[in-house]
RNA sequence: AGGCGCGUAGCUCAGUGGGAGAGCGCUACCUUGACACGGUAGAGGUCAGGGGUUCGAAACCCCUCGUGCCUACCA
């Protein structure tokens, strides 16, 4: 005898189920499972992060897509992992520090990094534990860390390979950059804000003191670094001025006056201060140009020596105020306005971003992007919702060359050495590379030597990297020593034989491995049996904000590497945002934490509510009430639960198909329903549709199934003796239930776990068998229902509308149109009893209305109820007036299409046919209704 | 500045050319032998506004208003 408990209570059965699972290893893939493989890599969450409402969205979907594959019987593996997040681990791990009062350089590199894998061996594990928590069937024995051995390992043979193809190399220009970060930033991670500044109105006078021009600027500090100022050589008002010298103020350097078309007349004044080591502009200006570069402010946002005595070391703020004053003073100030503008900021710590020119990394991106274009173009990877194509699409032709080297400590160290002895030109490359940089004395502004030494001596005697770099000598490397001893640390020089060797301090991009992680997490380089079974994996699923940062390099990466795209798939959702439409955010406050309604509401409710809001190509609002709504939905399965088992006695377990001619029309018609259910939540599962699929089940479970069919079996379950029509209703019930716990379990896989062990196979668990797919519909049935259905409705909206108490007895008389509806009302007249609480119903077709009478007219069928002396007949003529007033608004309708000749000839067949039926129809039953109408008025 | 999206019931949202739907909320009635986290019956909408295409538009096109997001080197 199966029982379950009389409450549902999802907290007593999610963590025993899911141990149950893990320990049985159902999560890992059945390699004999006999259909296609099934691959989802999870889009790694930082190991810093802990579970937020994106993650619980992103792992709901690809947990529902998982289990309903593996049902289906595909090979599934599901890779779940973290990211070592490079800046953003390592600013939590310095905030733990400064808390002690030490600082990561007195930590020293060594020291620190293993102070980061202390921090993510204690706190690293909470995210995976919190997507346990969600019932993510990932296969945790392949769990991976984008800093773990293997992976990296695929890091370097990539660099190298791309190293060696051309593709990666160093570049000394202009590069996002974060004071406080201390590190470069791809064009990516920097975030623009519109911000209100002031726009500054300065003067510059002419050499020769003939006049002055004035410049707009939103950044005065930087003049400092002028090198010249441009106008447009269209420009009439400065025709006379071009290539005339101006004498920069506050540094008394003569700058050249330039003409360039770049140059917009008609913003500020029309001339533009040139300052190429700060500005993105103005760097590709003073190129044109062969404009010196002038850097005043330095990695740590503070100002250099070549700004100036007076203004070195001052704060870029202090010294825009500086300077601002001085100019004041100097009545070089002409005017400030206010001025909106795009800022932009780190997307770590949101300090603002300072242009620098530096010595950086970068991936030469054109052709990656191209065949990573070509490949969604040609269909190999789908992009869904298709909207964001064009999206992918623009962001690729637009795409820079991409800065992959970060000044930080907690990464992948890029693989490159350098000799500071070595004179051998020919010398080097390790799993990479040894360029030579600065053996000679270098002489620097401020009067200091430096005399040679290493890099690392260099950054430790205060010198920038951008100082050391421009100061030194870079030689080129030939191709042909490039590639050298690879994989190995590299402990000697190649060239020279020195040991004083030095490696490249960067660390690469945390994109850098993320962009490996498809195949780097399936064992590549090596060519595992599970790269080869599940490369190209079936699915990504994301949100789009991680669209360029990820997807678009997982594309380049894949395509490169393995020759073959990443994914067929690329399913985009939406962003959780919180009940008005704000983006959730710690410093809004207004975060909902998935583990609090986990709590609340269960982990089931709670993903079925994802499922429910996941609506393609639209934010989420997540809204509590509508999650409680769907606890209450499991709820109600529970307990409808309750109610099959409690005839378990008469269930025989014989198949429910084999026997439709003993089936009785309500029990065809629930199968019926359920064959189109399966149907449907397939199709919406095979196109993402996850909230049509959540809704069809729920409908289905509920409206149908627990409103209508449970209800109709009580008529013959309340009977006391067994008979073989109990026998075969239960079998319904049970056959009916078993299948609904299937097609909802990748939805809800507790409950539906739960309840199969207990009535189903207490040995097996319900997530290897089979999904419900193709079950046979009997169209037939669905439609007889109707009449069975119209005559419940129409007694009870009788009883509801006219307030006929339940306890009052009523008798019901049913005049039908034809004696095949009548045959049906007969044969389940305990049902239509039953349900409309009747105590006599008359059948006929030449049934004929009672004085005193209420009257429903339905399809096929009058419906009297006598009420004699308890009819208001107010009351009566009030409601069949208004139903009148519906009809004859739909009347004047189709009158009016049906009387357009052009409709008549243009309109498809099917839809003339429907409505001119749908006319007579209501015409028949507007003539019934007036006929009754016309009774009730004479009796009053 | 460009691009993308959204505006449908009180609220949150489905609905990609044939008479407006769901959940929650609301009203009335009901402790009927699974479930009050329930049942039954209801109320509630010029589908933002204007123009156009069409026999027919919430849906397709244009404009306006409102709103959200993404991208961008506007000094």
């Amino acid at each position: 005898m199966s029982a379950i408990k009389q409450n549902y209570n999802p907290e007593e059965i999610e963590d025993r189920w899911y141990a149950v699972w893990e320990q049985n290893g159902y999560f890992k893939p059945d390699f004999k499972a006999p259909k296609s493989p099934f691959c989802i890599v999870i889009p790694p969450p930082n190991v810093t992060g802990s579970l937020h409402m994106g993650h619980a969205l992103n792992a709901t979907i690809q947990d529902i897509l998982t289990r309903w594959r593996r049902m289906k019987g595909h090979k599934v593996l599901w890779i779940p992992g973290t990211d070592h997040a490079g800046i953003a681990t390592q600013n939590v791990v310095e905030r733990e520090l400064s808390k002690e009062g030490v600082s990561r350089q007195e930590l020293g590199r060594e020291a620190f990094i293993e102070r980061v894998w202390t921090w993510k061996a204690e706190y690293g594990g909470r995210i995976i534990h919190q997507l346990k928590k969600i019932g993510a069937s990932c296969d945790w024995s392949r769990e991976r860390f984008t800093l773990d051995e293997g992976l990296s390992r695929a890091v370097k043979e990539v660099f190298v390979r791309l190293y060696d193809e051309g593709l990666i190399y160093r570049d000394n220009r202009l590069i996002n950059w974060c004071p406080r970060c201390h590190t470069a930033l791809s064009d990516l991670e920097v975030e623009h804000e519109e911000t209100e500044g002031r726009l500054y109105f300065i003067k510059y006078p002419l050499a020769d003191h003939s006049g002055s021009v004035t410049v707009a600027t939103t950044r005065p500090e930087t003049m400092l670094g002028d090198t010249a100022v441009a106008v447009n050589p269209e420009d009439e008002r400065y025709q006379q001025l071009i290539g005339k010298e101006l004498e920069l103020p506050l540094t008394g350097r003569k700058i050249p006056l330039i003409a360039d078309p770049a140059v917009d007349a008609a913003f500020g004044t029309g001339a533009v201060k040139v300052t190429p080591a700060h500005d993105f502009n103005d760097e590709a200006m003073g190129k044109r140009h062969k404009l010196p570069s002038i850097s005043v402010i330095s990695e740590d946002g503070r100002m250099t020596v070549e700004a100036g005595e007076k203004y070195k070391g001052m704060d870029r703020s202090a010294a825009r105020k500086a300077v601002i004053a001085d100019l004041k003073e100097l009545g070089l100030m002409v005017e400030e306005k206010k001025h909106t503008h795009a800022v932009g900021h780190c997307y770590r710590c949101r300090t603002v971003i300072e242009p620098l020119l530096t010595i950086q990394w970068y991936v030469k991106i054109k052709t990656l992007a191209e065949d990573a274009v070509k490949a969604v173009q040609e269909g190999r990877t789908r992009i869904i919702p298709d909207s964001w194509e064009n999206n992918y699409y623009a962001w690729m032709r637009d795409i820079n060359d991409w800065c992959i080297s970060r000044q930080i400590w907690w990464g992948h160290q890029i693989p490159v050495w350098y000799c500071p002895e070595c004179k051998n030109d020919k010398g080097i490359v390790q799993g990479s590379i040894i360029e030579h940089i600065f053996h000679k004395p270098v002489a620097l502004k401020d009067g200091r030597t430096v005399n040679g030494g290493t890099y690392a001596e260099l950054r430790a005697a205060g010198l920038g990297h951008a100082e050391i770099i421009k100061n030194s000598k870079v030689i080129r490397i030939p191709r042909e020593v490039k590639s050298f001893c690879r994989r190995e640390e590299l402990k000697v020089c190649p060239g020279c034989g020195s040991t004083n060797i030095i490696r490249d301090p960067d660390v690469l991009d945390t994109w850098f491995s993320s962009a490996l992680w498809p195949f780097s997490t399936l064992g590549w380089p090596d060519m595992t049996e599970d790269l080869k079974t599940f490369y190209p994996t079936s699915v990504l699923v994301t949100a789009f904000d991680i669209l360029f940062f990820w997807v678009a390099r997982m594309m380049m990466m894949g395509i490169k590497f393995m020759g073959d795209v990443p994914f067929r798939d690329v399913y985009i959702h939406a962003i959780v945002r919180d009940a008005k439409g704000q983006k959730m955010s710690k410093s809004k406050g207004n975060v909902v934490d998935p583990l609090i309604m986990i709590d609340k509401y269960g982990a089931d409710a709670f993903r079925f509510s994802l499922a429910a809001f996941a609506a393609q190509g639209r934010d989420i609002r997540f809204s509590e009430e509508r999650l409680e709504g769907y606890r209450h939905f499991i709820n109600k399965l529970w307990n409808a639960t309750k109610f099959i088992i409690r005839n378990e006695a008469f269930w025989t377990k014989e198949p429910v198909y084999g026997q439709e001619k003993n089936l009785d029309i309500a029990s065809k018609w629930i199968l019926s329903r359920l064959a189109y259910t399966v149907e449907e939540v397939n199709r919406n599962l095979e196109n993402y549709r996850f909230n049509d699929a959540a809704n069809s089940v729920y409908h289905f479970i509920w409206h149908e199934f627990c409103d209508w069919y449970l209800e109709i079996t009580k008529s013959v379950l309340y009977q006391e003796e067994t008979t073989k029509e109990k026998n075969l209703v239960v079998n319904c019930l049970f056959f009916v239930l078993e299948k609904s716990l299937q097609l909802l379990h990748p939805f809800v896989p507790f409950a539906t776990e739960e309840i199969w062990r207990n009535i189903f196979d207490p040995e097996h668990t319900i997530m290897l068998t089979s999904y419900p797919e193709e079950l046979p519909r009997f169209i037939e049935a669905e439609k007889d229902m109707e009449a069975l259905l119209n005559a419940v409705n129409g007694i009870r909206s009788i009883r509801g509308e006219l307030n006929i108490a339940p306890s009052l007895d009523i008798r019901a008389d049913v005049k039908v149109d034809s004696k095949k509806i009548g045959e049906i009302l007969k044969q389940n007249l305990a049902v239509l009893k039953k349900l409309t609480r009747t105590k006599d119903i008359t059948i006929g077709t030449d049934v004929q209305r009672v004085k005193g009478s209420a009257v429903s007219v339905q399809d096929g069928m009058e419906i009297y109820i006598p009420i004699e002396g308890l009819l208001d007949v107010r009351a009566e003529v009030g409601r069949l007036q208004k139903e009148m007033a519906k009809i004859d608004e739909s009347l004047g309708f189709l009158n009016k299409k049906l009387q357009n000749e052009d409709f008549l000839r243009n309109a498809p067949k099917q839809v003339l046919e429907k409505d001119k039926a749908k006319y007579d129809d209501l015409i028949a039953k507007k003539g019934k209704i007036e006929e009754t109408l016309s009774l009730l008025k004479t009796i009053t």
